[in-house]
DNA sequence: GATTGCTTCGATTTATAT
DNA sequence: ATATAAATCGAAGCAATC
């Protein structure tokens, strides 16, 4: 292999090497799922409405057909090849199947004390005995019940039904597909493609015999990994016609099923449990080695080891969240119209269409960041491409010598980082001239240079220094407080936060603003204004971050991680308030008691109810000025 | 030079879960 | 009572335009 594809491939941990010698983008497929879920938030492209229990849901065929195998028994049945909708036996719990539909296209399963049961008796309904594996752990983890019943006689005792009409009907029709096939989908060699880490999953032709479930079962009657499976094989839906309503008989229940004594968590994580598993959020879970009849789900199909590192970093927090976040945002979740799509291209160096694949967030080999735009054009034109890459000039080292960019923002090893040269500071050639002395020297001292005299300096506050004094590229310094703007302009609004001056004023509750542009933000309090939609749930927001904010219950990040004990947390705030537990700090005190609080919701309950006190906050004097109290009270 | 839009960040408040 | 999640709000930096 060329040394810079195997130092490239080392380097890069988005990238495998297949035993065909090919090079593997083991992020592509979390990409791609991404993008599936993106369209299937704006309805685009879905090819099928799933009524449950009243509720509609839109999805897209491949993707149930790839997760379910009772999807798979459906829609790979030629009888069934234009169905538009198809209503699921109407006992089919909604938020159950809203869950596994969202674990579907995200990988993540959001586990719910109160809605853990309905989801995995879900799971088992539709053949995805994975996830149910991973909610019976679930329950059994959390000590919610000892032995759960699975209630599964709310279903069919026999066999699951569904209803479907196509797109010429109004009126659900019955359909019974023949168990030739119902054998379709289970045929040996079907998906056999899938390359599972040296396991080559494919839908098996075994055949179980079939019984009647009769329920309801102890927990520790499922079976345990791939029995499930195994056992399923025997139940694929049996569809029954009727002259005016099409029922598919689901696969029934396991038969025979096997006591099994459910065994603790493994070391392995087997299933996989984020931190913050305690509140039902699961990432990523690894299935159990499933055998045959059923499609792999898409984040089971590890077809690397890298592949599932990759997937895992997509659903657990990364790092350096706050600017790959917001990328995410920008271009998965965030339903832009085609203009702002467009204009956010222009704005951060994207150059792709709304269904582009260039349009989704690179997170393959190269990395660049918004520093070197030549640089980061070349690498967009190389990369995007898939021209090749230029490696370092130096004759002992195959590193390459890209600058990060802004197209993409993903990580990578650079040249520079052996420099530890500033990435704003310094151009391409710098970086591997740099690297190029540091090779061919062998040196492990760290050696700051600048690009603009090539200057040396030992440490890294020196060339700071050196920089600010000589080649700063914000010339304008306040004299206050030396802070330096690269326009004049700027500084000047700078310097009016100094003097204080808050010259616009609200006439409505007479707030006082340094800017026009945060009055007008303000007044939107007034007005009810909320000009940013989240198109996942509908909910509205006054400022565009603070929507920002709010779809990471949608993308379910976690991105701030307690370093003590591992836990994520959502927000910032949050993290920080939890690092009080661990500090032992109660900073908001009550004078007449001579008590301490942790938090300060905290301190302004204990004042309502031990002393009386009536308070106003802030928030609810701007909301309704007219109807203050008693002013607005903090503390004792 | 003033203004604007976008953005990040920190702080606060409220609701909910444990 | 305590901890956490989520929404809310304002201050201010940045870059571009008027």
């Amino acid at each position: 292999m060329h040394r810079v594809s195997r130092k490239l491939l080392q380097d890069f941990d988005s990238m495998a090497m297949t035993a065909d010698g090919c090079i593997q983008f083991t992020r592509h497929a979390g990409d791609v799922l991404l993008n599936f879920n993106r369209l299937r938030s704006r309805n685009i492209l879905t090819d099928v409405a799933i009524q449950v229990d009243g509720q509609h849901f839109h999805a897209h065929k491949a993707i149930l057909v790839a997760c379910s195998g009772f999807f798979y028994s459906v829609f790979m049945d030629p009888k069934n090849a234009n169905l538009s909708a198809i209503g699921l036996d109407p006992k089919v719990d909604a938020k159950g199947f809203s869950i596994l539909l969202d674990f579907m296209y995200t990988s993540c399963l959001d586990l719910k004390d109160s809605l853990v049961q309905a989801t995995m008796n879900t799971a088992i309904y539709l053949q995805m005995e994975h996830v149910a594996d991973t909610c019976l752990r679930f329950i059994q983890s959390s000590h919610h019940i000892e032995e759960a019943q699975i209630c599964l006689s709310h279903l069919s005792d026999d066999v699951p039904t569904f209803r479907t009409f196509d797109d010429n009907e109004t009126n659900f029709r019955n359909i019974v597909p023949s168990p030739l096939q119902e054998c379709k989908g289970y045929t040996p060699n079907v998906f056999r493609g899938i390359n599972t880490s040296g396991s080559y999953h494919v839908y098996g032709d075994s055949q179980v015999p079939s019984a009647k479930l009769e329920g309801p079962y102890k927990i520790s009657d499922l079976p345990r990994e791939g029995a499930l499976s195994q056992q399923r094989c025997s139940q694929v839906p049996s569809v029954t016609h009727s002259e005016s309503t099409t029922m598919l008989s689901h696969p029934s229940f396991p038969t025979n099923i096997a006591k099994r004594s459910i065994s603790p968590m493994e070391d392995d994580g087997c299933p996989r449990l984020s931190p913050g598993f305690s509140k039902g959020v699961i990432c990523s879970p690894q299935s159990p080695l499933r055998s045959d009849c059923q499609p792999n789900s898409p984040t089971e199909s590890n077809s690397s080891r890298n592949a599932a590192l990759g997937l895992r970093q997509l659903s657990e927090c990364s790092k350096d969240t706050k600017a790959r976040n917001w990328k995410k945002y920008k271009l998965i979740v965030m339903n832009q119209t085609p203009d702002e799509n467009n204009k956010e291209s222009r704005e951060g160096g994207t150059e792709s269409t709304p269904m582009s694949p260039m349009l989704s967030p690179c997170r393959s080999a190269a990395t660049c960041e918004a520093q070197g735009e030549e640089a980061a054009d070349e690498h967009r034109e190389e990369i995007h491409t898939g021209q090749s890459m230029e490696s370092c000039s130096s004759s002992t080292c195959s590193s390459i010598s890209y600058r990060r960019c802004s197209s993409c923002g993903c990580d990578s090893p650079q040249c520079m980082d052996i420099g530890h040269l500033s990435p704003d500071s310094y151009s391409r050639e710098d970086t591997t001239k740099l690297h190029s002395e540091y090779s061919s020297s062998g040196s492990e001292s760290n050696i700051y240079f600048c690009n603009g005299c090539d200057s040396k300096f030992p440490e890294e506050d020196s060339l700071k220094e050196h920089m600010a004094q000589v080649h700063s590229d914000k010339p304008y310094k306040c004299d206050c407080c030396q802070a330096a703007f690269r326009y004049k302009g700027n500084l000047a609004s700078h310097k009016t936060v100094h003097t204080g001056a808050k010259p616009y004023h609200c006439n409505i509750c007479g707030a006082q603003f340094n800017r026009p542009a945060n009055l007008k933000t303000h007044t939107r309090i007034h007005s009810g204004e909320k000009p940013y939609k989240c198109e996942t749930c509908g909910s509205r927001f006054v400022q565009v971050a603070h929507l920002r904010a709010h779809v990471l219950i949608h993308t379910g990040e976690k991105p701030y991680p307690c370093e003590i004990c591992g836990t994520h947390f959502r927000h910032l705030q949050t993290l920080k308030s939890h690092m009080r537990i661990h500090t032992g700090e109660k900073p908001y005190h009550c004078e007449k008691c001579d008590l301490h609080f942790r938090h300060k919701s905290q301190l302004r309950l204990h004042l309502r109810q031990k002393h009386g006190a009536v308070t106003n906050t802030k928030a609810q004097y701007r909301r309704n000025p007219s109807n203050i109290i008693t002013g607005h009270v903090d503390s004792c």
